[in-house]
DNA sequence: GGAACACATGAAGACTCATTCATCTGTTCA
DNA sequence: TGAACAGATGAATGAGTCTTCATGTGTTCC
């Protein structure tokens, strides 16, 4: 085994195969989750439903940047909205969405990372 | 369960937390599996280490672009170059790469998602 | 040393995208 | 009905980025 405790997690899926067709579909996705603020929202959705103004207040942002991001997450598919009273209820979509998300941060995480970028 | 037959894999990894710290790593590192060419790219190198010209060749890119991104993947950690002879061999830096790949890859084919993007 | 091969790199151009500002739709309540 | 709240949306701006072109560095072999 490797240096963490954890067993990899990857044993338990049956891959799937990266051709042509799917490429843009999984890249498109991935993106969505590229960017601190959206990857912020999805994580606060991560821990439960939350009506659109708390969750621009939680996540920091303005209310109009949080509307669209969160449209851009809807039209992917990654989230939901649905109206409840004068609010709109916004939670993600799917399993799959918060598995990804844990599955990301935990690769990221225990990567050795260089990020020296531009210097060096 | 779902509608899967995968138990999500989820199940396995320690929850990590996504706070302002980290966000912008994790956000930074997934932007690098956000592009066609650059999955392309890792899902090639993940059966293998490659020379880039052949590597450039298989994914269907010109060598200077091929080499900018994988200029941007060794800066961000995920590959790694070593000379031999005349070539240089990339290939994947850890197992976390691989296991991000495949995770990835695998949620994103079983998310149903919308994509209508700009229509509807 | 010189030619050919393998790869890296800088600059430029086109493009994408995230945020802000202003405005508009929809809902509740008096 | 009108005011206040909640959210969505279009346009504009500014930053980031992917690709191409041209050139530069490093290596092998004659």
């Amino acid at each position: 085994m490797g240096h963490g405790a954890v067993s990899t997690a990857a044993t338990a899926v049956e891959r799937v195969r990266l051709d042509a067709d799917n490429v843009a579909k999984v890249a498109t996705t991935l993106q969505a989750l590229s960017t601190p603020s959206r990857l912020l929202i999805l994580a606060r959705l991560r821990e439960g439903p939350l009506p659109a103004t708390e969750l621009a207040a939680e996540v920091g942002m303005e209310q109009s940047a949080c509307s669209h991001q969160l449209r851009l997450l809807r039209n992917l598919g990654l989230v939901v909205g649905e109206r409840r009273g004068r609010s709109v209820v916004y939670a993600l979509h799917d399993d799959h969405v918060a598995g990804l998300l844990d599955q990301a941060v935990y690769h990221v995480e225990h990567l050795r990372l260089g990020i020296s970028d531009t210097a060096e």
